[in-house]
DNA sequence: TATCTTCATAACAATCCGTTATATTGTTTT
DNA sequence: AAAACAATATAACGGATTGTTATGAAGATA
């Protein structure tokens, strides 16, 4: 015996409500629609349903029992209709992020925290990779954002990106470091101190070996390399060593008062942070929500960390 | 959004089984039903429910979980067809019984228990009265059957009745009463002893009055009424007193060797145990399979009974 | 008894459902 | 890489069901 489930639900409706009118009303149907369909499921049942002959209506055992059940499928539905509508403003769902360790660690995690303050039900899945990897991810949809600096140049190939924060390096060290002292750190010094790679396969470690280029230097000090940003700050706070680091990640741990950039001018990488999406595929909007909040929270910063770069680094 | 509650179920298939013909296949559909209907709700929604261009069929997160709400309707689906099915062949329901308080608590309570161990699910509501009572709960619609004595002449009124056991009275007493060791007890020695008076309104009362009026006795010595069977019983067992009881009470108590039958016959009462239904109304199927279960059990009883009783009573 | 509310029925239009037949697409095999 | 295979999508159609409004019947209430 298969019973209709929209049956089910208006009965239920009626006997919740407790008159054929008003549980059509529930519904938002029609009084004799809901009359309609209690006879043709008594008839199918083959039970009495309801009490004849007595208002109010009341429902039999058997009526009581399917009518729970009913409500429960009304529940379910409800709560569908309702699923629906948040994932459609944005307010539910799953957002995957992929980025570059440091940016994640520094910056975004927070972001996501705050994001959350107005969107609770969303849930960030994150991951970490350089730019290959976060571009195949996208395009195996594993990922449905990704923030990573990328070249300014890189174009296209079915994907959106959009620069959020330009690309500036600094020299990162302790707030007590020596050279700190020195009113104009030549690069030179750079060399006398021990040094943290960065790790394997990041923009930053490419942006170390020019650097050194440019200072025609052939060799440094390599003591640490591998760590993520937790790492390499608790190892920069432990001792006098160097390193490269964006400088909206240093920026970002400013208020922490334990590491900071040295006052040296280096070269401007041809990149910047942005965000970067599928340019073809459908984005849940939740997805859409934090890629804008991300951005505009980066828009925000962006004139902080202007004013910070000038007066750590040109002392301004 | 409103969402057509038989479209999640069908996605719920879809998705539990992991392809549309499986899926289809769970329902007892063919398979471009359930494409369509997948096709209707995503464009209904406004979002991919399945990730598009990849099989296996992989749903997105929001397909998931409005599968997941689905997946709700189609175990309370399933229930609800269970249910029905089950009330219809007797096996669930309530079964509502009143019946005269000696025969329910002597005889009734335990056929309840026997047949509930064929019919687990069906609850059995019992309640208590005599005739005119029961007449009128069972055209209430407070209870479906009774159970008690009614005279041989009663008849219609649109209630159907079955007699289950004729009427035999019989004096109860103690198993140490004195009057045992007598070979044959006169009426007049029942004078001689202190006596209990079934409850007020019931049958037997009556039955006491018209025995008293057949030894031409005028006067007795009530020294206790009101009391339940049980109380009646306990009250037996600690004093040498005598009471009116169906000989089938007694019967069912043979077991405990606490009371039993004076071999003294008296009148048989006009009346007979039976079971009574309402002839117009629709009765729930375990209704009908308990009161076939009971006269089964008191056919079984029958003779049983009429041994006990010529053994008892006539000491053959 | 008269009135009022609520439920049941009738009639009709529109939608939706489920079917079979067929095309398309993604995967696997050789 | 082409072909074979399996699964899904689309098309077309008959029929069931759903929704509506209008109206009649039956309890409840005064």
């Amino acid at each position: 015996m298969k019973i209709d489930e929209r049956h089910l639900i208006q009965l239920a409706a009626v006997v919740k409500t407790g008159g054929v009118t008003e549980g059509a009303a529930l519904l938002g149907l029609a009084q004799p629609a809901v009359s309609r369909t209690l006879s043709m499921l008594e008839k199918r049942v083959g039970e009495p349903l309801f009490i004849k002959g007595r208002r109010p209506l009341r429902p039999t055992p058997l009526g009581l029992s399917l009518a729970e059940h009913g409500l429960v499928m009304l529940a379910a539905s409800r709560k569908a209709s309702d699923l629906v509508e948040s994932f459609r403003i944005g307010k539910s769902g799953v957002v995957r992020i992929g980025g570059t360790p440091f940016f994640m660690d520094a910056l975004i995690a927070r972001l996501c925290a705050e994001f959350q303050t107005s969107h609770p039900d969303v849930r960030i899945d994150q991951s970490y990779g350089y730019f290959s990897d976060l571009r195949a991810a996208l395009r195996a949809d594993q990922i449905d954002l990704a923030i990573c600096p990328i070249d300014i140049l890189d174009e296209g190939s079915g994907l959106e990106f959009q620069q959020i924060l330009p690309g500036r390096n600094v020299v990162a060290c302790r707030v007590t470091h020596p050279l700190l002292l020195k009113r104009r750190p030549q690069p030179s010094h750079l060399l006398d101190y021990p040094w943290i790679a960065p790790p394997p396969g990041s923009p930053l470690l490419a942006d170390l070996r020019a650097l050194l280029l440019s200072f025609g230097a052939t060799e440094i000090k390599i003591r640490y390399t591998g760590g993520s940003l937790m790492s390499v700050i608790n190892y920069l706070k432990s001792a006098d060593a160097l390193t490269v680091m964006p400088h909206s990640v240093v920026f970002a741990q400013r208020k922490e008062k334990t590491i900071t950039a040295l006052p040296i001018t280096i070269p401007h990488p041809e990149r910047a942070l942005a965000i970067l999406k599928r340019i073809d595929a459908p984005r849940a909007p939740a997805v859409d929500q934090f890629a804008e909040f991300v951005r505009a929270g980066f828009q925000d910063l962006r004139h902080l960390i202007k004013r910070h770069e000038e007066s750590v680094i040109w002392g301004l």
